[in-house]
DNA sequence: TTGAAAAAATACCAACCGGTATGTATATTC
DNA sequence: GAATATACATACCGGTTGGTATTTTTTCAA
C-alpha cells in the first residue's frame, strides 16, 4: 500500500465507519488503523492528532453528502418533490449505513459527537458546527422553495423553520438509534416534517409509514 | 464520610454531573471517585462496574426530573399554562446546569450518551430507553390534555405528537449544545413544539425570545 | 465486650490510550 | 546516480483505563 492517497482516505472512511457505530471517544486510533490495514506510523503520518484526522474526516463525510443533496435538490424536482427525495434520501442512507452492522440507525455521526462533545475538545463541536452550516443551507433552500410554491400556511420564518426541521430530525434520528429501529424514525420522520414546515393538507402524503408506531426489535 | 447512602448518592451525583458536561465513554471512574472524594474501593464496594453506576445514575436522576416534571403537570395547572411550565422548566434546567460550567447547554445526558452508544454497550442504550419511556409519559398527558382543551387543530394522533415533541426538544437541544449557545434553544424552542402540536394561534404566546436567531456566542 | 459483617482505604494489575522516536523502503528531483 | 523528500513500519513512551485483591476501619447486634 504505497499510495498516499489511498491510505489516507482508507483512513478516513475506516475512521467515518467507526465513529458511526459507536462514538469519537471510544474509537480508538490503534483500532481505526488495525481496521483500515494501516500502521500507526502512516496514521500519525497523515494526520497531527486523533481530533485533526476526526475533522478532515467530517469534511470528507461532508463531501459525499453534499453529492447526495445536490442530487436530491436539483432544480428539475418541484420543492415538494425535493422534500418527499429528503424524506427517501434519510431513510435510505439509515438503511444502507446499518444494514451489516448491529445497529439499524446511526444518525449523523458529527452532529452526535459534537452534541456530546465536552468543552476540552473544541475542534469536534466546531466541526459540527461546521457541518451545521452546510446542512443548513440546504435546508433554508428547501423551505424557501416550498414557501415559495404556496405550499406552506401562513408566513413562516424560512431560517427558523429550516432549522426546526433538521434539529427534529437529527432528534429523531438519536431516538430511533436508541430503540434501535428504523420503523420507529419512519412512523414519524414525514409527519414531524409536516407539522414543522405546516404544509397545506392537500400537498401531504400519506406515507404507508404512518400506520403503526410499534418499534420493531430491540437487539 | 462514613455513610454508605451519602456515600452511593454523591458517587450517582458526581457521575451524573461529569457525563452531562461530556458523555460517558470520555468520564473514567478514577475521576468521578476523585472528584467524589471517594475512593475506587468504596466505588466498587457499591457498584458492580462503570456501566452499572451509569444505570443506578440514569434512574437516580430520573427521580429529581419526575419530581419536576410532576410538579410543573399538577392537576392545578391547565394544559396550556403545563406547556408553559415544561417550556420555562426546559430553559431554567439548561440555565443552571451550565451556569458555572464551559458548558451552556446540555440537553439530556442520558439521552445523548444512549444515542452514541455502540452496539457494545447495551446497559447504557437500555437505560435511555428506560428514560424514554418515562419522559413520554408525561409528554403523552400533556398533549391529550391540550387535545382535550381543544386548543389544537385539527385531530392529531396523541401518541405521535407526544413522540414528535420530545424527538425535537432532544434535537433542539443538541442543536444548542453544538453552538453552546442557550439563545438559540430559546430562539427555537416555542415555535417548534407550537408547530409540531399545532396550536391554535389563538393560544400561542408571543415569547420575547422569537426576535432574533443570533446564536451568542460559542466559547 | 466481642465478633462478624459492612464500608471504605490502599495498593496493585494487565490492557490499552494517544502519541513519539527512529529506522527503512520507495518515489521524486536534480 | 547522488540527494532528498515522502510514505510507511516497528518499537516504545508515559500515562490512564476499568477492575481486583487485600487490608483497615467502622458499625452494630448479641
Amino acid at each position: 500500500m504505497r499510495n498516499p492517497a489511498e491510505t489516507r482516505e482508507k483512513l478516513l472512511d475506516t475512521a467515518i465507519s467507526l465513529i458511526w457505530q459507536s462514538n469519537y471517544a471510544s474509537v480508538g486510533v490503534n483500532e481505526i488503523c488495525r481496521q483500515a490495514g494501516v500502521t500507526k506510523g502512516a496514521f500519525y503520518h497523515h494526520f497531527e492528532t486523533k481530533a485533526d484526522l476526526y475533522v478532515e474526516a467530517s469534511r470528507h463525510y461532508w463531501q459525499g453528502m453534499k453529492q447526495d443533496l445536490d442530487e436530491i435538490y436539483a432544480p428539475s424536482y418541484t420543492p415538494l418533490e425535493q422534500l418527499e427525495n429528503l424524506i427517501q434520501l434519510i431513510l435510505d442512507k439509515q438503511e444502507a449505513e446499518g444494514a451489516g452492522a448491529d445497529v439499524q440507525v446511526v444518525g449523523c455521526p458529527f452532529f452526535t459527537s459534537g452534541g456530546q462533545a465536552g468543552a476540552e475538545d473544541e475542534k469536534i463541536r466546531e466541526a459540527a458546527r461546521e457541518m451545521e452550516g452546510h446542512v443548513q443551507q440546504y435546508s433554508i433552500a428547501l423551505v424557501r422553495g416550498l414557501k415559495g410554491e404556496g405550499v406552506l400556511n401562513g408566513d413562516p420564518n424560512v431560517h427558523q423553520v429550516a432549522r426546526l426541521v433538521h434539529q427534529f430530525i437529527q432528534g429523531l434520528l438519536m431516538y430511533g438509534r436508541i430503540l434501535n429501529s428504523l420503523d420507529a424514525v419512519r412512523a414519524d420522520l414525514r409527519e414531524g416534517i409536516y407539522r414543522l414546515i405546516d404544509l397545506k393538507e392537500a400537498y401531504r402524503v400519506e406515507g404507508a409509514e404512518a400506520v403503526a408506531a410499534a418499534p420493531a426489535d430491540a437487539a
